[in-house]
DNA sequence: TAATTCGCTAGACCGA
DNA sequence: TCGGTCTAGCGAA
């Protein structure tokens, strides 16, 4: 049986007295039939730990029980408390209702997993795994592990939008898209002819009818949406509404239900997961799974797909509604929108549900948490399993003082700036989690008082570790770390187009993620297992490790030219071989304590390091390499920042290309000059000068007025909607003095407007003059032309 | 509305 | 109009 989902209701237990109680709810899906089971066997409840366990009890006996449902007073033990009671109630509401008087009492202490909410409490008692299947008897849930075959619907909708912002109370919902594995489907509300793709409708009421008739039919375990949460299923709720019809979807007939989550609403719709795919992004993007900045369906396409996909703004969909024309090509970028979404899910449809099985949350939850929700579920397991209480929340104040105190990060070393050859990266394989592993570091690990762990594993920041009990954070990304290990070992026998390679490659990511998210959750302010003096210890270790390997290093020979944080980038002098690294690496390994571990990242052929522009030292975080197949890797230079206009960054790849590749700086003096001249020509083209940026508070809220801010106001004032998050793409012009006069948005500036001083003096030049400086060649060389050499003068 | 710190650069802002 | 300071954004790890 795959389990789809837990949640629970309020049933009526006793009709008479009007008694009710809240029950576990399990989906679970059995031979593609779906089936809700009701779970007797489990009730809310939350610990209070006390002063005394008699008094507590009787007090707790004394106030209302009947109105907090209470149905029992257990006393329990946990492994980090001394006396706990467990209070267990019959609904929900009650529990919540309770808990202001229950903390009171005199002889409560306080409570603990008040406020963990009923579903996921039994995610964690009952270790069920969302998306992956289970035997499921009277009262046990016992996994087994298989490839669920979900099936997933996207869906998506094109409105009336005349002029404002489309409201549901006035403007009609014009196409529907429905996609799935098998079907791409639009339908209309009004006739669109020669589309076999679309079904019409003679009105926006017999159409949506039909969409709500189709997604009951398909009964997907899945709802996919593109921002459905922000959009497409509140405007589909509220338009029904108005239509006098009920946008009934759920399993049960149930209109799809607003849940809060932070300062937004996410969507649930019962007997399926819904999926924003949109929310799932932003998640994968904090993640680090994908590069994304924008996440307009457009870009996201570009980026994740690799396809072009053209966006028809809503001002144009309106018109085309009311022309008449056109219309084949709305219901087509409306399938589109479904199509994409679809994709998109797809492909991280793995990794997904390998993160809700590692973290014990349903997909629904997954897509929308944060790093910290990922692993605050992960670890409330834990806690579980190691019967411990779990922390509660800091208090806003608390939160507060945390922030103000604040720790020293990792190392950066002052690069040795110029042209170096023969260069090897070496770096530590999941630095911060072999750290806490290696020195057992967790909050409850710190300054245990015994004298030989003080002198064996003090941290360089002064606190040191116990070494005789191993700590809960060390032991939980421990096991983590040692499955991983497994996986990839195992997936190194298996072909890399299998089906069981995709699902143990998306496993060990899954567990990567988490196991790199462990730092910061402990850094993290409002962290419940946060711990400064934890958080600041794993980077004082990993200050002291990377050092230790450039010491190390320097000691036979090898130029220790740069190092961040894990790395250590080491030059190899005459003399010495690949050979001599690989050496190293291994005599290191041999003296690093515990599973920390160097590695080779790799041999490269060239690389730079360039000045900063403020003063003469070495730039930190910006270089560019070059290995022996020729492929460059370019780090933090303008060429990867998307705040600077494509003509800067382009023209600094060629010039890192022809220094690096070529040892031709004459050839890099040309390729600038020449750019500079085709901009004074005023031939560049607007998508060449257009500078990213996004627009990250309210546009009032700002102090300085940069061009991007600039721009976006100028662009409202003309009746454009600029919202917190939108990326604005501007362009510098010859019209105004100060540059964020001269900046409008790109939709509003004809070809060839542009100012070619402005591009050449502070975009292409400051791009690739520190480059060429390290060459020897000066700002005037690049304006005026002027000397030749060749990189064989240095070489 | 929520993982961390370190670091670079641009351009406005402000006072002389 | 200058030079220093501050705000702001983005990237590396």
């Amino acid at each position: 049986m795959l389990v789809l989902d837990v949640n629970y209701k309020n049933i009526a237990i006793d009709e008479k007295e009007n008694k009710s109680r809240s029950i576990i709810t399990i989906l679970a899906k059995e031979n593609s039939k779906k089936k809700e089971i009701q779970w007797e066997d489990f009730w809310p409840y939350y610990y209070a730990v006390v002063s005394d366990k008699k008094q507590a009890k009787k007090e707790i006996e004394n106030v209302n029980t009947e109105e907090y449902s209470i149905k029992k007073i257990e006393e329990v033990k946990k492994d980090n408390a001394e006396k706990v009671l467990k209070l267990v109630f019959a609904t929900t509401q009650g529990l919540a209702k309770s808990r202001e008087e229950i903390k009171e009492l005199p002889s409560v202490i306080e409570l603990r997993e008040h406020d963990i909410p009923f579903a996921k409490r039994f995610l964690i008692d009952y270790a069920v795994e969302p998306l992956n299947c289970a035997k499921i008897t009277k009262d046990k849930i016992e996994k087994i592990d298989c490839e669920p075959k979900l099936k997933m619907l996207a869906i998506d909708i094109e409105t009336l939008a005349p002029e404002r912002f489309p409201d549901p109370k006035k403007d009609q919902i014009l196409t529907v898209s429905i996609v799935d594995e098998k079907e791409a489907t639009v339908l209309s509300s009004k006739e669109i002819k020669n589309a076999k793709f679309v079904k019409s409708f003679k009105d926006e009421k017999s159409m949506l009818t039909e969409l709500i008739n189709t997604i009951k039919k398909k009964n997907p375990d899945i709802l996919l949406t593109y921002n459905g949460d922000g959009f497409d299923i509140p405007y589909l709720r509220e338009r029904c509404r108005e239509l006098g019809i009920k946008f009934a979807i759920g399993i049960d007939d149930s209109e799809p239900k607003a849940v809060t989550k932070g300062l937004t609403k996410a969507f649930r719709i019962e007997g399926m997961q819904h999926i924003d795919v949109y929310a799932m992004l932003t998640l994968l993007a904090k993640l680090a799974v994908v590069n994304l900045v924008k996440f307009d369906l457009e870009s996201v396409v570009e980026v994740i797909l690799n396809e072009k996909k053209e966006k028809i703004p809503s001002k144009s969909i309106t018109e085309m509604w009311q022309n008449g024309s056109s219309l084949e090509k709305l219901a087509r970028y409306n399938l589109e929108d479904s199509i994409a979404t679809y994709k998109i899910a797809k492909k991280y449809l793995t990794l997904i549900i390998e993160l809700c099985r590692l973290v014990k949350l349903t997909p629904f939850d997954v897509v929308r948490a944060s790093a910290s929700t990922l692993v605050e579920s992960l670890l409330f397991r834990k806690a579980f399993e190691k019967n411990i209480l779990i922390p509660n929340k800091p208090s806003e104040e608390e939160v507060s003082t945390r922030i103000e105190t604040t720790y020293e990060g990792g190392y950066v070393k002052e690069p040795k700036k110029g042209l170096h050859e023969r260069i090897a990266v070496l770096d530590f394989s999941s630095l911060h989690p072999t750290i806490i592993i290696t020195h057992n570091i967790s909050p409850e690990t710190i300054n245990c008082g015994h004298k030989e762990c003080k002198e064996k594993n003090t941290a360089p920041n002064g606190v040191y570790f116990c070494t005789k009990k191993k700590g809960f954070v060390p032991e939980t990304i421990e096991e983590l770390f040692f499955r991983r290990m497994k996986i990839k070992k195992m997936l190194k026998e298996k072909s890399k187009d299998s089906k069981e390679y995709e699902v143990l490659n998306a496993r060990q990511h899954a567990l990567k993620i988490i196991l790199n998210s462990f730092y910061g959750y402990l850094g993290y302010a409002r962290s419940r297992w946060y711990s400064r003096e934890a958080a600041s210890a794993i980077t004082a270790f990993s200050r002291k490790y990377v050092k230790f390997v450039g010491q190390e290093a320097e000691k036979l020979g090898f130029e220790f030219l740069y190092g961040d944080t894990d790395s250590a980038f080491l030059a190899i002098p005459e003399g010495k071989s690949k050979q001599d690294i690989i050496k190293f690496v291994e005599n290191i390994n041999a003296k690093l304590p515990g599973v920390m571990q160097l590695e080779l990242e790799g041999f490269y052929k060239r690389g730079i390091f360039v000045t900063k522009k403020s003063d003469e030292k070495a730039a930190k975080k910006r270089y560019a390499l070059i290995d022996e197949e020729g492929n460059l890797k370019i780090v933090g230079f303008e060429y990867v920042r998307r705040d600077w206009a494509p003509i800067a960054k382009k023209t600094q790849r060629k010039v890192i290309e022809a220094i690096l590749k070529e040892g031709n700086p004459a050839k890099a003096v040309k390729i600038v000059r020449n750019v500079i001249n085709k901009l004074k020509s005023g031939a560049v083209k607007k998508e060449d000068l257009v500078i990213l940026t996004q627009i990250k508070k309210s546009l009032s809220s700002y102090e300085a007025i940069g061009p991007s801010v600039a721009a976006a106001k100028k662009a409202i004032a003309r009746g454009k909607h600029i919202g917190i998050g939108s990326v604005i793409g501007y362009i510098i012009t010859r019209r105004g003095k100060s540059i964020s006069e001269r900046a409008e948005m790109e939709e509003f500036v004809k070809e060839g407007d542009y100012d070619a001083e402005y591009y050449i003096n502070n975009q292409v030049i400051p791009a690739v003059i520190k480059i060429m400086n390290e060459l020897g060649y000066s700002k005037d060389d690049l304006i005026h032309g002027g000397k030749q050499k060749t990189l064989g003068s240095y070489w």
